[in-house]
DNA sequence: ATCGTTACGTT
DNA sequence: GACGTACGTAACGATC
């Protein structure tokens, strides 16, 4: 034994573990939204993640069978002849574990002709004669052999989070040999994995008897006439199969490895593939354990890892020093973070965190007069969070010229987490955080706020340095500082008017779709006869309609067969029940009544509701809406109509005026496609689905029936999201073929639509982003997997990409637009909500039809496209009565 | 308490 | 076998 160790060499079966994993877990509950299964590298990747921190090796590698022969079954084809083909879901997963060791900084290796059990031995051998202690993990009763006083085998029981530990006394327990001896034993006993069939009558328990009376599986050989008994005998009719067994079981510690054990040295994590990988992957727990791997100085760009010191002064002296040195040196970089107890600044290499608690009156001036000045550019993480807190205190903030989370989500929208640690991991590698202070709540008993406020101002700087270059090398400069920075404080102050509620309206509305849902609850349980099922677990319902009521099967899901409106409606038309009715009318009913109890259970003390506007979610560049989301209030329906009512104009104001463009994402298809005749039907001002219908049929406008035009309307909006035949066919009832010459008849009349949605894809793939018309980029690596379904996902959303984000970068410079006019025409009216084609602003008194003039001009002269915007302006009391 | 799944509202 | 983008919310039920 090494008397002591200089560190920890961890040796890994890669393909013996991740099989342990594949059958561990259970596929169907792993797997990401496109069906890529991820079991086995979920499994695989946690047990090591767990060795690694437990064990803390110096030098890691996972080894690799390659497919194809080895010297073993050139000797022997039939050699592990009889495993089962591999599952199709465990092939794909190979690559993925291999790129997440990668990720991981882990070594990966193999050697063609020779199996991962050959170089592991071989590594074995070199760790221990290196010094090192060496834990070989694998699920291969082969390498028992290693087992020694330097050597431990780490072999699992059950799946892979249960290892069992193998030193040469456990072996010696377990199969009453030493470790050197197994070899001897497997050879006699045969090894079925392996399809080496052993010595007939001999089990474990006879050849360890034997090793044991004559030393060894050579002294058994050559006095194999001997050995006595039954077992004596089946012995000596099977040598030839017993020699071949030990030659073949022999694992060679002498390869010419692939890295050298110095290679092996474990290094860390790469924080930004470990990201990659989780997303891909959508790994969500996993992420949070595979990040402390990632180490400062891995990976991470050079010329962002200026060390930065922050200088925690006294609050007094760090406001009187905030404003002599920060105010006039408005030219350089200014980091800033604000939240409800302290303001950051960092700037020129200096950093200031300033507790709001212990500021002086005239100090508090000084602050937010310095916070409020326009002139002095300011960039933050999440700016628009750092507005509401300062507003919250009467401090507005201005001069936002930058937010590195929007800058973060503008170089990848398709990533997430971009709270200020995860973006500081990803691109500035790990930072120690006076926030990140693990599990416990911070009660601000170790740091003050004031010194956290001030670190992440420094770090959001550093990082500001860094992500500008990003974006300006995507060429989104222009969109970042004139689009989106300006929006934030636009978003923060329709966020906090927020929009009137009827509360009282709402409860009745509550009532009577909760009284509904009483009743068609009832109707359910008279249609079968109790009330044993709860109606709103589709588990349950399952039992109810597929076992009980014995109803045809609907669409596959994972957990079975779907209940889902659509399904339902089928299994109506083909098997009547007044069960089907009855559930989906109570399911109409609850789904209100739920919506109409978030709803009011989000109104605050001023009688209105709040929303929270993202810019960083939606990867197309649209806003998202939360805490309540009023981008999905009901409007299909009678019922839902009625719970627009709800929406009221506020005391003081005198109106509500909605504004929403007509058919916004086909006009974008029109210009962006060039198509001349879609863009004359745009021009022409015709009704664009009759002009489009007598096209497609080729009749007059005036004999396109409402039935043509609902299906020329169905097609129109379905192109722009990628819509299949089959899609199509589902959609309107048709056949597959019916359907499909729809769609050959409207592309022989739109043909520049057809090339433009064909070329979009193929740009998309050769550039790897796709790119709205003011320049948004969305980065899409699937169009070009080898997936299939995984790329034609991909292929759809890099359709829909730019039109969809062309339309929200439309929007969006209206809405900055119209923000300018209503300040700029000194207007008390203001901007509450956004739904992506639609703008609600509630007006002052007397200013309505200057509203409306505004909207109509800012919305309509958004961008200056190949056909002209058409605004839809409302008014009314109420957002439903605007909304006509 | 947390997570995945299913279902469903909008554009 | 799948087959229309982009989201957010809620309930259920399994799992910890």
């Amino acid at each position: 034994m090494s008397a002591t160790p200089q560190g920890t060499l961890l040796l890994v079966d890669g393909l013996s573990m991740a099989f342990r994993a594949f059958f561990g877990l259970p596929v169907e509950n792993f797997s990401t939204s496109t069906g890529t299964p991820t079991n086995a590298v979920y499994g695989f990747t946690t047990m090591l993640a767990t060795l690694m921190r437990d064990r803390e090796p110096t030098h890691v590698a996972v080894a690799f069978d390659l497919p194809g022969g080895t010297f073993r079954t050139e000797r022997l084809p039939s050699y592990k002849g009889t495993r089962d083909a591999t599952p199709p879901e465990f092939e794909p997963q190979v690559p993925l574990i291999r790129e997440m060791l990668q990720a991981l900084g882990v070594a990966s290796v193999d050697k063609e002709r020779y199996e991962a059990d050959d170089l592991l031995a071989t590594y074995a051998r070199l760790g221990s004669e290196a010094g090192l202690r060496v834990l070989v993990v694998s699920g291969d009763r082969d390498t028992i052999q290693l087992v020694n006083d330097d050597v431990t085998l780490l072999y699992p029981r059950k799946g892979v989070s249960d290892l069992v530990e193998f030193t040469p006394d456990a072996v010696r327990e377990k199969y009453g040999v030493a470790p050197g001896q197994y070899p001897d034993l497997a050879a006699l006993v045969g090894e079925t994995s392996d399809n080496l069939p052993g010595v007939p009558g001999v089990g474990p328990k006879t050849a360890a008897k034997w090793i044991g009376v004559y030393g060894g599986l050579e002294e058994i050989l050559s006095q194999a006439d001997d050995v006595p008994g039954k077992a004596g005998q089946s012995l000596r009719d099977h040598l030839d199969q017993v020699r071949l067994n030990r030659e073949l079981n022999h694992l060679l510690t002498d390869l010419e490895v692939p890295l050298d054990l110095e290679a092996l040295s474990y290094g860390g994590a790469d924080a930004q593939a470990i990201h990659e990988m989780c997303d891909a992957l959508q790994f969500r727990t996993l992420r949070d354990r595979l990040l402390p791997f990632v180490v400062g100085d891995a990976e991470a760009p050079a010329e962002s890892r200026d060390e930065v010191e922050v200088v925690l002064e006294g609050a007094v002296d760090a406001v009187t020093a905030l404003t002599g040195a920060v105010t006039l040196h408005v030219d350089g970089r200014t980091g800033a973070d604000a939240d409800a107890w302290a303001v950051g600044v960092f700037h020129g290499g200096e950093a200031w965190g300033i507790d709001l608690s212990s500021l002086t009156s005239a100090e508090e001036e000084s602050l937010t007069g310095w916070l409020a000045d326009a002139t002095v550019p300011k960039t933050l993480h999440g700016a628009k969070d750092a507005w509401h807190s300062l507003a919250a205190r009467g401090i507005e903030l201005r001069g936002i010229v930058g937010d590195t989370q929007i800058a973060a989500f503008l170089v990848n929208p398709d990533q997430r987490g971009f709270d200020l640690d995860s973006v500081l991991q990803r691109y500035l590698g790990a930072v120690p955080s006076a926030s990140a202070g693990g599990d416990e709540l911070d009660l601000g008993l170790s740091t003050s706020p004031g010194l956290a406020a001030g670190e992440r101002a420094a770090h959001v700087a550093a990082l500001a340095d860094l992500l500008d270059a990003e974006v300006e090398s995507r060429g989104m400069s222009d969109l970042y500082a004139d689009l989106e920075i300006p929006l934030v404080s636009v978003l923060a102050r329709m966020e906090d008017a927020g929009i009137a509620v009827d509360t009282a309206h709402l409860d009745s509305l509550s009532d009577e779709a909760l009284g509904r849902a009483a009743l068609a609850a009832q109707d359910a349980y008279d249609a079968i006869g109790g009330d044993q099922v709860n109606l709103g677990s589709p588990k349950q319902l399952q039992e109810v309609l597929f076992e009980r009521l014995g109803m045809p099967k609907t669409r596959k899901i994972k957990t079975g067969y779907s209940t889902d409106a659509g399904s339902l409606q089928e299994l109506h038309a083909k098997r009547p029940h007044p069960f089907l009715e009855a559930l989906l009318a109570h399911r109409d009913s609850t789904k209100l009544a739920q919506i109409i109890k978030g709803l009011a259970s989000e109104v605050r003390a001023d009688g209105r509701i709040h929303t929270t506007f993202s810019q960083t979610v939606a990867a197309t560049g649209r806003l998202s809406s939360r805490d309540p989301n009023l981008q999905n209030i009901p409007i299909r329906t009678d019922e839902g109509h009625r719970i627009r009512e709800a929406f009221v104009v506020g005391a003081e104001f005198e109106t509500l005026v909605t504004a929403d463009y007509s058919q916004i994402e086909m006009r974008i298809m029109a210009h962006l496609s060039g198509d001349e005749a879609l863009i004359e039907a745009f021009r022409g001002g015709e009704d664009l689905h009759r002009f489009v219908g007598a096209r497609v049929f080729g009749v007059e406008p005036e004999d396109v029936t409402p039935h043509m035009r609902s299906q020329v309307k169905a097609m129109s909006y379905g192109l722009a999201y990628g819509l299949s035949s089959f899609g199509l066919s589902k959609q309107l009832g048709l056949e597959v073929s019916q359907a499909q010459a729809l769609m050959d008849d409207y592309f022989a009349r739109f043909g520049a639509v057809r090339d433009y949605l064909k070329g979009v894809v193929a740009k998309a793939r050769e550039d790897g982003y796709t790119e709205t018309i003011f320049g948004r980029r969305r980065y899409m690596p699937d169009l070009s997997s080898t997936n299939r379904q995984r790329r034609e996902i991909a292929e759809r959303a890099a359709l829909n990409a730019p039109i969809q984000g062309s339309a929200a970068d439309l929007i969006k410079r209206a809405m900055l637009g119209v923000e300018d006019r209503l300040r700029d025409e000194r207007l008390a009216s203001r901007q509450v909500l956004q739904v992506h084609d639609e703008l609600v602003v509630e007006t002052a008194p007397g200013e309505r039809d200057a509203v409306e003039a505004i909207l109509r001009e800012e919305m309509g002269g958004a961008a200056d496209l190949a056909v002209p915007l058409d605004v839809n302006v409302g008014a009314g009391a109420t957002w439903r009565a605007a909304g006509h």
